[in-house]
DNA sequence: CGTTCCCAAACGAACGATCGTTCGTTAGCA
DNA sequence: TGCTAACGAACGATCGTTCGTTTGGGAACG
C-alpha cells in the first residue's frame, strides 16, 4: 500500500501545483488536504499556515530560476551563447516545474509588502541576467549599438515566461527547438533581407 | 453631488478593476459594493450573480481585442506596416483597457467550460490576424520563407500581453515607440550585421 | 525476534469570520 | 403616486484555523 505518513515537501509541492492551476484565493485548505487524502486540520502538523505555504512555493520558484541563470552563465563563451543558455534554462524551469515557477510569477500580488518586494527583487536580480547577457553582446560589437538592452530583456523574458501556457511537449516541436527559434528570432528578425 | 444612483456599467467596470488587481477568487461582492460605496445586497439590482459580472467583463475584453484587430487590419497596406498597426493597437486597448484586458487575459479559468471555451475561441480569432498578417508577409517576400508564422504570432502576443505589467506611461518610452521597438525587434533583431 | 512505549501525524468536531445570495422593507427620483 | 435602486438582516455554505483525541510506525528494550 502507499505510504500513509507525508512530509512538509509533499504538501508544499501540491500547494504548489493547485495554486498554479487555481491560483491562491481559488485553492482551500480542504481542497489541498483531500488532493492528499488527509483532513484539511492535518496540514497544520506540517504547516504553519496557507500564507506561509504561499511562501515555501514561490521560495522554490525563485531558487529555481536564479540557479537556473547562474549555471546557464558560467557555460557558453559569446554572449549569444550565453544567451541561448539563459532560453535553454528559463524553458527547462518552465516546463520542468511549472507549478512552482507559475506561482512565483502569477501569484506574488497576494504576498504581504515585505514577502512580496523580496519576490520582485528575486525577479530583477534574475532579469539582470538577461540585461548583463545583452549588454556584452553589444559591448563586445555583437550586437547593434543601438539595441535598448532593457527593453530587449523585457521581450525576451515575456516569450519565455508565457511558454507554459502554450507549450506541448508532444506537439511539433521540442524544446531545444523552441529555445533555437526564439534565439534565432530576437538575434535576426524575422525580414527577409534580399 | 455625485449621484447616487448606479448603473450595471459602472458595476462592471468597477468588477473589472477588482478582478484585474486581485482576482476573481480574491474579490468578494462585498469588496465591489464597498468600492461603489454600496451594501452587497445592491449589487444584486443590477447583475444576476458574480459570474455574470465576470462573463460582463471578459467579453468587453474580448470585443475591445476583437474591434482592436479588424480596425487594425483594415489600415495598413504592406504585411510590415499591418504588423505594426496590430502591435499598436494592441498596446492601447491594453494600456486604456487595463482591467478587462487583464481579466480577459488572466481570469477566464474560473468559468465553466463551455464560457471557457468562447474565451479561448475569442483569443483564437484574434490571434488569427497576427498569423494572417505575418503570413502574408512571408508570401509576399516580405518576410523570410523559413519563418515559423505560428510561433512568431506567439512571441508578439507574449511581449504585447506583457506589456502592462511594467509599462508605465510616465517613463523613458511613450507608447508609441515602444511599439516601434517591438516592431522592430521582430523584423530585424538585434544581431550586428558588420 | 517479539513486545512495549512514545511521539508525531492524522483525525474530527468546532470556532468565528466571511462567502454569495435572498428577501421583505425603505426611500428617493420620475 | 408608482417604480426601482438601495438597504439591512439573515440564510446556509465554506473559509482558515484551533484543539483535544486517536492512532500507527519506529526506537528501545528484554
Amino acid at each position: 500500500m502507499t505510504s500513509t505518513r507525508h512530509t512538509r515537501d509533499d504538501i508544499v509541492a501540491a500547494a504548489g501545483r493547485l495554486f498554479a492551476e487555481r491560483g491562491y484565493h481559488g485553492t482551500s485548505m480542504r481542497d489541498l488536504a483531500g488532493e492528499l487524502g488527509l483532513h484539511g486540520s492535518s496540514l497544520y502538523s506540517h504547516v504553519d499556515s496557507k500564507e506561509a505555504l504561499l511562501v515555501a512555493v514561490v521560495e522554490r520558484g525563485a531558487r529555481l530560476f536564479q540557479e537556473s541563470a547562474t549555471a546557464a552563465l558560467t557555460a557558453g563563451f559569446s554572449p549569444d551563447e550565453r544567451l541561448l543558455g539563459l532560453i535553454r534554462s528559463h524553458i527547462d524551469v518552465v516546463l520542468d516545474h511549472r507549478d512552482e515557477a507559475r506561482t512565483f510569477l502569477n501569484e506574488a500580488s497576494v504576498l504581504d509588502g515585505e514577502q512580496r518586494a523580496s519576490v520582485i527583487a528575486a525577479r530583477d536580480r534574475y532579469e539582470a541576467a538577461f540585461r548583463s547577457t545583452i549588454a556584452s553582446g553589444v559591448s563586445s560589437g555583437r550586437f547593434r549599438t543601438d539595441t535598448d538592452v532593457a527593453l530587449t530583456s523585457i521581450f525576451v523574458l515575456s516569450v519565455l515566461n508565457a511558454v507554459d501556457r502554450w507549450f506541448d511537449e508532444k506537439g511539433r516541436l521540442d524544446r531545444d527547438e523552441l529555445a533555437t527559434q526564439i534565439h534565432a528570432t530576437v538575434l535576426d528578425g524575422i525580414r527577409d533581407r534580399f
